[in-house]
DNA sequence: AAAGTGAGTAAATGATTACTCACTTTATCC
DNA sequence: GGATAAAGTGAGTAATCATTTACTCACTTT
């Protein structure tokens, strides 16, 4: 149980992963203030104390989200002793970060969906492009180091990475169980290394 | 331009296609009735009149979407000499619905989304799991042939496989033009193929 | 031409939404 | 231990939502 008055830094970082908390459960899009106050044991009107809007408060959400994911990543990829190594680290990390928190690929899947280019919106798409050429990075060296096959077209496999990870998404989305992505993503990325591998 | 007084039936009809049609250019849970109505040139009344809710009209949606594409599906599986065959015109049957209908990924994600089991969900769910089957049926079959690696894990190549087309709706997202998917779908079908198929 | 039918209209309904604000409570520093 | 600024309350607001209803219109049947 939280204190009931906190410092506004830390109510912002409360309320934002309050807001994640329940994208692991419901339409993020459908997630009201109330809904976040509630869960919060707190007043609507105290989260606008602390977000100027609504929308303020999404941004930061992608905020953190963009930082967390990509620092996570950029750790597992800098122990990797190669760059096949690297995309396997990589892919663990990231799938490891969706089961803790299950609601960032609805979030991120539901700013993409959004017609008007909010900031939130821009955030999302941001950091995908961002983390699309990480994976790009990593498999072109991967060619230059001959692990990964020389005549593979990369921006395909880079969106099979990514659609790898969707696919784990969609499958716990369907069962409505998270952590199905931890049991089958080995398997998973087993499959995608097949087919971006250099044969001996 | 149809006409202003049309029968029933085809009046739902005209209505399914228009949801579909904004689901294409805005987050489908955002769609209200008025935004219907008005695309239809119609009264927002006048829809209640042909569907007794709108959960009622979002059922009549998911109907549409199960129905062709598990037919248009169906067709492409036939016609093919063998599983893989089968595989690779099931995907690039899939990939030219979702460009014809940019609409559909993005209604069934909208609709795994929600927390409450309601009808349309149910339907959303239902039509992933038949097309998961297919799928792994094919693979089986494709193991059976020889044509399929006999050491690879079925759940996670149908995983993958379902992945494969989010991971290009994804990028038709990101990028904002649906016709990316039928430049980029051969190229990521290839890779998918290398995963699975069984070497000489 | 009168009666009936099916489709659409226009305005209302109550519920829900994000956001505001005058006020109260608390933590903290002197 | 009292002052004060920061944090939270609670009762608002206007806008928007799905749904309902009394009514009109175009057309067909009698």
């Amino acid at each position: 149980m939280t204190a009931r008055y906190l410092p506004a830094e830390e109510r912002r970082s409360v309320t934002v992963e309050t807001v994640l908390a329940l994208a692991a459960e419901q339409n993020p899009s459908e997630i009201t203030t109330a809904a976040i106050a509630e869960r919060m044991h707190l007043t609507q009107g105290a989260l606008f104390r602390h977000f100027p809007s609504k929308e303020a408060l999404w941004t930061a959400v992608m905020e953190w989200v963009a930082e967390r994911l990509m620092q996570r990543i950029e750790r597992a990829v800098a122990d990797a002793p190669g760059p096949l190594a690297a995309l396997r680290s990589m892919f663990l990390a990231h799938a490891g970060f969706v089961v803790e928190h299950p609601g960032v690929p609805r979030m991120m899947f539901g700013e993409l969906q959004r017609a008007e280019a909010s900031a939130p919106k821009r955030m999302a798409q941001a950091l995908i492009r961002r983390y699309g050429e990480r994976v790009r990075a990593l498999l072109a060296a991967g060619q230059a180091a001959g692990e990964v096959a020389a005549d593979i077209d990369l921006d395909a496999a880079t969106t099979l990475f990514i659609g790898t990870i969707q696919g784990l998404v969609m499958q716990s989305l369907l069962a409505g169980e998270p952590e199905r992505i931890s049991r089958e993503a080995p398997a998973v990325l087993a499959l995608y290394l097949r087919a971006i591998r250099s044969h001996p």
